[in-house]
DNA sequence: CACCCAAACTTTTTT
DNA sequence: AGTTTGGGTG
């Protein structure tokens, strides 16, 4: 374990950089040019960032005037706690007095730019009262239009209402033309364009007219904030420094905002590592920390870490190689002071039946071995592939938990629950309306929108709902679910009893519309009890979509952090994270690389970044797991369940011998049964022969 | 007009 | 397997 206290060379070198530690009297106007730190897997990035933000402080940099944007909230609250730990230790050696630090510009981009719309949108004439669309409401409003557009209606299939969101949001976040990417990414869709530049016209006047943001728009406001310079400088004058973890995974928008706000570079800490670059569909470009040095020329220094704490030298080796056979990158090799340790397996099974039990069977004789659960984890590249495993844990009662799997906003009575609190917030959100409406017993699409219309000839007052009568079945249903979005809407009852009093209208509604609805009740009530934890319903609603639960785990709070687990995760979950063993599912050709990126230089690019970041997961033990034979989900008419996968295209003549290959079931032959086994084909090879004599 | 059922179709990763 | 569409019924 490193200690906290103690930096190597390279580390000490990127906390410092530009500041004067010693005499802590550092000029507010002195500010210390662009820097960028290449932190490689396990070199002590977070460590670093932490050190570096106490840095800061400590040479009277005020907290407030900190800019620090992370990847996600839980990767904040540990630089937060250890930039806090750092300080105080530094002030009790001073023996000054301390106080806690607290970094309140903290969070992802989308988190940031939301804070900052509310706060100066207005200066742009945006309504700081905006809510936020999730990407499941802005596929619901996209299938809204569509529908009205009569585009469903064509002989031909439109696309999808999420294939639209994802064409719409790859323009956005690119800031390319609706022609280029649907040639470049969606070739299938190409016949759809004038359709679509319809779709999406309507789609952001929808928005406008509903007072909503979705989430590309609220990078797509700040970026256009940040471009008009007399606003971006009053954002500018509240900041000094801005410091980026995991600027590798950022696109053109974000650094666009970055750029904006801080355009001479002065006072930019980016930190990243281009080989685990991975969020590619989320238009993230590795571009952007490639071409930092030459954005910020002269001025950009680069720093590399490439002292690994946490693999030893066998994994890295591997690591190493795989990345040095991609053609770009800053090619960092990194070295660990461990040389000890096995090297990395590679195992083939015959099918997926049999990966699940390797798994099972060496989880299992490792924590024997005393490696807890918690220690060990399963990656795969897509989640379904844990689909086999999961069954043979839960058949051999082994407790796991999945991350990156569906997740808790996903669940549709939550969406329910927080749809009623979101029209109730915003009368004119039609998305949530309609959601809700539909669930009253004989309400569909058509009496729905009559509701709606009936609320806009009221200038969406909303007690006008309280005079609107529905057919006789919802009709009682009605009178409560009304009364209670006009008292939510008016504050009347309390924000902390409004998630209750809108569960148990909600509870009616639950056993009306889903046949399991005493699981599904869990859930709201678990809703209910976390938005205790907001002071308000604008931060538990924006707050809640931002930046939602991973699991349902997470919300239960504390009970289960005793209890011991195996990790199952997606490799893009998994980003940060570290685990004594880790088993890497289905590394076959279709499932890493992934068939989808076949054909695609950059997009194999990426799933080499892939494979390298769940190889780097590992302090001790890799075990690359090779399925001759898997199972997919049900494809197509006639297909057979089963697919013979190829070798990995990235398991070269080169990385082989950086592998230990095995077999499970591991065959043990006995000298004499592997004698006979070479008689019988050298008879079989002599009769054919011998036909043709 | 809502609701139910059957047939067709789709395909990763997530702030 | 889960979603989307279309048709039939009440």
């Amino acid at each position: 374990m490193l200690n906290t206290t103690l930096l190597n060379e390279q580390q000490s070198a990127a906390v410092h950089f530009g500041l004067d530690d010693q005499n802590s009297s550092l000029s507010p106007a002195v500010i210390s040019p662009p820097l960028l730190i290449i932190a490689g897997a396990g070199t002590g990035k977070t460590n670093t960032l932490a050190h570096r933000t106490a840095q800061l402080i400590l040479s009277g940099v005020s907290p407030e005037r900190i800019l620090l944007m992370t990847f996600a909230r839980r990767a904040a609250g540990e630089l937060s706690s250890r930039a806090n730990r750092i300080v105080e230790q530094q002030s009790r050696k001073d023996s000054k007095h301390y106080q806690p630090i607290n970094i309140s510009w903290m969070g992802t981009f989308h988190s940031i730019a939301n804070r900052l719309l509310r706060i100066h949108g207005k200066s742009i004439g945006l309504e700081s009262d905006f809510v936020i669309m999730d990407r499941g409401d802005s596929a619901d409003l996209l299938d809204m239009l569509r529908h009205e557009l009569e585009f469903t209606q064509t002989d031909k299939r439109f696309p999808k209402k999420n294939t639209c969101l994802n064409i719409y949001s790859k323009c956005i976040n690119s800031q390319q033309d609706i022609a280029d990417i649907l040639r470049l990414d969606f070739p299938y869709c190409r016949e759809w364009e004038s359709e679509l530049k319809q779709l999406f016209s309507r789609y952001t006047q929808s928005k406008i007219d509903q007072l909503c943001l979705d989430y590309d728009d609220l990078l797509l406001y700040c970026y256009h904030l940040a471009k008009v310079p007399d606003i971006a400088a009053i954002i500018r004058a509240q900041f000094d420094y801005i410091l980026v973890d995991e600027y590798q995974d950022t696109n053109l928008l974000q650094a666009g905002i970055l750029t904006g706000l801080f355009p001479t570079g002065e006072g930019v800490t980016v930190v990243g590592d281009d080989a685990q670059s991975i969020y590619s569909f989320r238009s993230a470009t590795v571009d952007n920390i490639l071409q930092f040095p030459d954005l910020f020329s002269p001025r950009a220094t680069v720093i590399s870490l490439t002292q690994n704490y946490r693999s030893h030298q066998h994994i890295l080796d591997l690591s190493n190689a795989l990345l040095s056979e991609g053609d770009e990158g800053y090619k960092v090799a990194l070295y660990s002071d461990n040389k000890s340790g096995d090297k990395p397996k590679l195992v083939t099974v015959a099918d997926d039946t049999k990966q699940a039990e390797y798994i099972v069977e060496q989880v299992l004789a490792a924590r024997e071995s005393g490696v807890d659960l918690k220690q060990q984890a399963v990656l795969f590249r897509s989640s379904y592939h844990s689909d086999r495993l999961e069954l043979e844990l839960t058949r051999r009662n082994i407790p796991f938990v999945k991350h990156g799997g569906l997740k808790f906003l996903e669940a549709s009575h939550v969406k329910d629950l927080l749809g009623i609190l979101r029209w109730a917030d915003n009368p004119k959100f039609s998305v949530s309306a309609f959601r809700v409406l539909k669930l009253l017993p004989g309400v569909g699409p058509k009496i729905a929108d009559k509701t709606l219309q009936h609320l806009e000839l009221n200038q969406f007052d909303i007690h006008s709902l309280s005079t609107w009568t529905l057919p006789s079945a919802a009709q009682a249903l009605w009178e409560e679910l009304s009364a209670l979005l006009i008292a939510i809407h008016d504050d009347a009852i309390p924000w902390h009893d409004q998630v209750n009093k809108a569960a148990s209208c909600y509870q009616s509604l639950l056993e009306i519309n889903y046949d399991d609805h005493f699981v599904r009740f869990g859930d709201v009530e678990q809703l209910a009890q976390i938005s205790q934890q907001f002071p308000t319903r604008e931060r538990f609603l924006s707050e809640l979509t931002l930046d939602p639960p991973q699991t349902t785990g997470d919300l239960a709070g504390t009970p289960h952090i005793d209890d011991d687990f195996l990790i199952l995760s997606t490799v893009h979950s998994a980003k940060g994270q570290e685990w004594k063993n880790v088993h890497i599912l289905n590394v076959a050709d279709g499932n890493f690389p992934n068939e989808y990126s076949a054909g695609d230089d950059r997009a194999i690019e990426e799933e080499r970044r892939l494979l390298n970041v769940a190889i780097t997961r590992a302090k001790n033990e890799v075990h690359l797991i090779q399925p001759l034979k898997y199972w997919i989900p049900e494809q197509q008419k006639n297909g057979d369940k089963h697919v013979y996968g190829g070798k990995s295209r990235f398991l070269t003549e080169n990385i082989m011998p950086l592998l230990e290959c095995t077999h499970y079931p591991c065959i043990e032959r006995t000298p004499e049964e592997i004698a006979k086994g070479q008689q019988v084909i050298s008879d079989i090879r002599e009769k054919l022969l011998c036909m043709w004599d």
